[in-house]
DNA sequence: AGTCAAGGAGTTTTT
DNA sequence: CTCCTTGACT
């Protein structure tokens, strides 16, 4: 490494690093890989590792490229350097997560690819409507080969860095016997016409480009005097051929990662990347973050002896200086039910011993698993949010509106018009726009400038001509006023002209009240950029949605999402076999997918500071079946020594063991589906209610008695009484069940509370 | 064009 | 079971 030049101070950003932090930082010159385990102060490194690369004077900020997966991570890094350097770094122009910095460079190089530089990104909804119409127009029943079907198999094909021309025929294989290629070719030709590209193709071209002109290439290289990837171990082919190409020449590349948080392989990531990093770069320093600043000893330990069955792995072992903690506690419950009260409990007690909702947080495996917390917590009145499900500009309003926007910014732009031109209704159906679309393919051009022609012919009812004279009109007024407008009140006038608001006024309800709200947003969102263009890149590219802070709530979301993220006290439901690790990844990936469930159960794990909590129930319903089932397997690999067993169930923990023992596979009724749809009741649900001729009736009665605990309900209420909830307000009673109401609340709609939250209305 | 019924599908989802 | 999409009908 060569000599700094002398800082006359050690700079703060190193104090307070450890020594292997430390030499992440310092190690400038040569391919780095940082193995970062959870919770180690990577991003300390990291960003102390940028800050230094700026004050040594190795480089401008302007020469090193920074990239991340998320816009979290590249916003936090941002902060901490601007932090860190007092402000004097005048921010990092190629600091930012793959796509956005490949949309940069895209900009500049568009026409390389038959792209004007004002290309619009595409999200998945415009892309399924295009590949839509594409399938429709190559007579292939949509019902047999599915659009998403063909996006995924898309999205894969890009993710590896391969173009239409490099699909062979085993690949084209995979949809629509053998015609996939071909709809892939047509897919990009449209998008081309469209001056479009999708998430894939941000990276995709700028690698052709990359591949094509060494020039372009060589400039890049020329530039980045120091690349840095972030979470390598989520990198897929595109991205690594595309990092491969840019640091070739002066291999100052540092990647960082954990192999063992690996949890994106289905997204195309390749641990492989990470796993041959000193292959590829030969005489790579690797530095291996170990000391954990999060969590306490019994976690560390439990989620290291779990990890520990993987094959593969880098190897890495977590230690931290905080003391032992509590053990991982592990709960067997009797069912999905109790499992959410449980866990509310546990979170009420918590909260009465002082500790912040914010510091807890419930990681679940699948989606589904959300509602039955959701259920509880709203009946018991517990402040929760649900992180996850749609982001903010994937919300059908906030795309409606940014479809007005996009068309007016251009009039080219064929799927915004589709989407918003009878939206709100303007009696211009199927049929009028199907006219729209002919006419446009006959003259070629795009519908906006088709429709506008069409009002001087009769090729529409005088009725459709009317209603489309008026919004091309519009557009085009809106066009004008764009110029002179600052865009925040350009947006809010044309959602009132457009009459889209007062299509949202019309119908009052919560849910309208909220989309009302969320426009108010965007357009106050907008005031941030200084042009529509700019802004409309941003939306597609960059916005998420903070979730606005307010009262302290508990968090419930998947593990996928919490990757990250700290929690002091987490829970962790349903770890059984068939939902964690997951039945469906089980059955397509085999052990790979198994290790990487193990991954997930690893990073969820590692999530909590100070508590850890398992829960596994022996009965639950899935899709509407009430279901036993075993525990995780990994419940049975974590280490006895730094977990406490507790069982609500009568018989004890020795219930499990008795099956285990008892069969020789405990989990041959999960090995064959149809076996197991047969007996929806398993040996466990059997013993367990201990009664082996049990009919389902039995399950019924399980079910409501777990509801209702010892309570009997109330008798002071009534079916289509009027009630009211401290939460909902007022409603009717619709059905009662014990003490478990179903109430159809006036603002709120349908709702399950506990009787004991409600009054007489 | 809007409403209703039947049908099908229902891990994870950084951009 | 429940949500969403699709098709038929009024």
């Amino acid at each position: 490494m060569p000599e700094a030049p002398a800082l006359t101070d050690e700079p703060t950003f190193l104090t307070g690093l450890n020594p292997p932090q430390r030499e992440a930082v310092l190690t400038t010159e040569g391919p780095v890989l940082v193995l970062a385990g959870a919770g180690t102060g990577k991003t300390s490194a990291l960003t102390a590792r940028l800050a230094y690369l700026i004050a040594s004077r190795r480089a401008w900020p302007s020469q090193i490229l920074a990239v991340t997966f998320t816009n979290k991570a590249a916003r936090e890094m941002k902060e901490r350097i601007a932090h860190i350097s007092g402000g004097a770094v005048e921010g990092m122009p190629w600091l930012g997560t793959f796509h956005s910095v490949a949309a940069r460079m895209l900009r500049s190089h568009a026409e390389l690819v038959g792209l004007q530089s004002n290309f619009t990104i595409l999200d998945t909804d415009d892309q399924l409507r295009v590949l839509k119409q594409l399938i429709a127009a190559a007579n292939l029943d949509e019902k047999r080969w599915p659009a998403r079907q063909l996006a995924g198999l898309i999205d894969r094909w890009k993710n590896r860095g391969w173009t239409p021309k490099q699909i062979d025929a085993a690949e084209s294989e995979a949809y629509a016997n053998g015609r996939g290629a071909d709809l892939y070719a047509q897919y990009q030709e449209r998008l081309r016409t469209l001056n479009a590209c999708d998430f894939g193709d941000l990276l995709l071209h700028m690698l052709t480009i990359f591949r094509e002109h060494a020039d372009v290439l060589e400039g890049y290289r020329d530039r980045f005097r120091y690349i840095l990837v972030d979470e390598y171990q989520d990198t897929n082919s595109g991205q690594y051929e595309w990092l491969r190409l840019l640091a070739e020449p002066r291999r100052n590349i540092c990647c960082v990662g954990d192999d063992d948080q690996s949890i994106y392989s289905w997204r195309g990531a390749e641990v492989a990347n990470i796993l041959r990093f000193e292959k590829d770069f030969p005489g790579a320093t690797v530095i291996r973050l170990e000391q954990n600043y999060r969590s306490t000893g019994h976690i560390l330990a439990a989620a290291d002896g779990l990890i520990a069955h993987n094959s593969g792995r880098l190897g890495k072992t977590l230690w931290t200086d905080a003391g032992e903690g509590d053990k991982v506690k592990v709960i067997g419950v009797w069912d999905g039910p109790e499992e959410a009260r449980r866990v509310g409990e546990d979170i009420e007690s918590l909260q009465r011993r002082g500790t912040s909702l914010d510091e807890t947080a419930i990681l679940v495996r699948a989606q589904f698993q959300t509602r039955e917390f959701e259920e509880r917590f709203i009946a018991i009145g517990l402040p929760y949010q649900i992180v996850g499900g749609f982001r903010f500009y994937e919300r059908a309003e906030i795309r409606d509106a940014l479809a007005y926007l996009r068309l007016i910014a251009q009039p080219a732009d064929d799927l915004a018009f589709e989407r918003i031109v009878n939206t709100p209704k303007r009696g211009l159906g199927d049929k009028a726009v199907a006219r729209i679309h002919t006419y446009a393919r006959a003259s070629q051009q795009p519908l906006l400038m088709a429709a506008a022609q069409m009002l001087d012919s009769d090729e529409l009812t005088p009725q459709a001509r009317r209603s489309l004279g008026r919004f091309v009109g519009d557009i085009a007024r809106w066009r004008e006023m764009a110029s002179n407008l600052p865009h925040p009140e350009l947006a809010r006038i044309l959602l009132d002209e457009s009459g889209y608001t007062a299509m949202l006024q019309a119908e009052k309800s919560a849910e309208n009240a909220g989309r009302l709200e969320n426009l108010a947003e965007l357009a106050r969102a907008m005031e941030e950029y200084e042009t529509l263009s700019s802004f409309l890149e941003h939306v597609s590219l960059v916005m998420d949605n903070d979730e606005a802070r307010g009262e302290p709530k508990t968090t419930i979301m998947t593990v996928h999402a919490a990757k990250g993220l700290e929690f002091a006290h987490v829970f962790l439901p349903g770890w059984e076999e068939g939902v964690f690790p997951s039945q469906r990844a089980m059955d397509e990936g085999g052990l790979a997918s198994l290790e990487e469930e193990r991954r997930l159960a690893y990073v969820a794990i590692t999530r909590a500071r100070e508590r850890c909590t398992i829960i596994h129930a022996a009965n639950r319903r899935i899709y509407g079946q009430w279901t036993s089932s075993i525990p995780s397997r990994f419940v049975g690999e974590l280490p006895k020594a730094h977990i406490d067993e507790e069982t609500t169930m009568t018989g004890g923990a020795s219930l499990w063991r008795a099956q285990f023992s008892e069969r020789g596979d405990p989990f041959a009724h999960l090995a064959s589906g149809a076996a197991h749809r047969a007996s929806t009741r398993g040996p466990g649900w059997q013993r367990a209610s201990g009664n082996f001729n049990a009919q389902p009736q039995r399950v019924i009665e399980a079910r409501a008695s777990a509801v209702s605990l010892g309570n009997q309900g109330r008798t002071d209420l009534a079916l289509g009484q009027r009630v009211f909830h401290g939460k909902f307000g007022y409603g009717t009673i619709v059905a009662q069940e014990g003490n478990k109401l179903e109430i159809d609340f006036e603002h709120a709609g349908m709702k399950k509370v506990l009787d004991s939250f409600v009054s007489a209305g």
